[in-house]
DNA sequence: ACTGAAAGCTGGCCTCG
DNA sequence: CGAGGCCAGCTTTCAGT
């Protein structure tokens, strides 16, 4: 496992900076924003893609607009072994978990979820997580109001 | 505060499931899709946009690419009064922190944020933590490898 | 690695069913 | 609410530097 060389520079900056905002602006505008030619600007993106600096294009949705008003996050305590990670790869597989983390100490994931209510969670937990064989308990902390919620990344430059 | 009736049908729920998948989808590809006019995908889109069910476009980028590749929880302790929510638009200030929830318990905070390795999460709350006088004490939390990492809903149909 | 030109296609608007 | 037509402007390719 080496660690890879991405080399961005100011331009490749500029670039994210402006698509991380808005995934959806033109070539067309990042080129004249940044002085250059649509087609430089498309080939840069490419190679971006393709060298996996960019890994997605996500629409953010209201969870409220599809009914997915509550967010948990719950702490997992598993029987994996070390380097072992079955019990995670199963959580990560559930649709309404958004967030799986192996986290330091407890040998236990971190898991954020999103449901409908206080029932479709319970439900969830009965039907989903009672069938992955290695969890040995779970500590569920409940979100009153989310604040904050982006992946944005401070950008250099 | 009133409950916001959202009323969406398959057709919207059919491009918002494109459209979460792939923000960068041209409008022509989506109504191919469907079976529809360009022209009608555009104004639904834009009625989505106009109503909020579609709160934004987002390019996730490599973490890795940008060298911020250590991932934390912070729990927070906060003298904040009920209601009052001032800790937590100072946490949600800084750039590093990309989430914010006010969780139930402890009168707490969760708290995602993305450094570059432990050294700079130290001096993260060395300088931008220590300088918010509502906190309390905080528990952090490190990431030792994400598994899953979504923000996708699930959406019926 | 960027520019500029050229071809085809898309976005956005309008009118009509 | 959606189809179809329209044109400016966008995407994408390619030769040239």
């Amino acid at each position: 496992m080496n660690k890879i060389e991405y080399n961005l520079d100011q331009t490749d900056h500029a670039i994210l900076r402006l698509m991380q905002e808005n995934a959806r602006i033109s070539n067309a505008d990042i080129a004249r924003e940044l002085g250059m030619a649509p087609s430089a600007i498309l080939e840069r993106i490419k190679k971006l893609e393709q060298r996996e600096v960019i890994l997605q294009y996500r629409t953010k949705i209201n969870p409220a607009a599809l009914d997915q008003t509550l967010l948990s996050f719950i702490f997992i305590r598993a029987a994996d072994g070390i380097g072992c990670a079955t019990t995670g790869q199963a959580l990560a597989a559930i649709p309404e978990v958004q967030e799986v983390h192996d986290i330091a100490g407890d040998d236990g994931y971190l898991v954020k979820v999103r449901t409908a209510d206080s029932a479709a969670l319970v439900e969830l937990m009965r039907n989903s997580f009672a069938k992955i064989p290695s969890i040995i308990s779970t500590r569920t902390t409940i979100v009153l109001e989310t604040v904050k919620e982006e992946q944005q990344l401070v950008i250099p430059e």
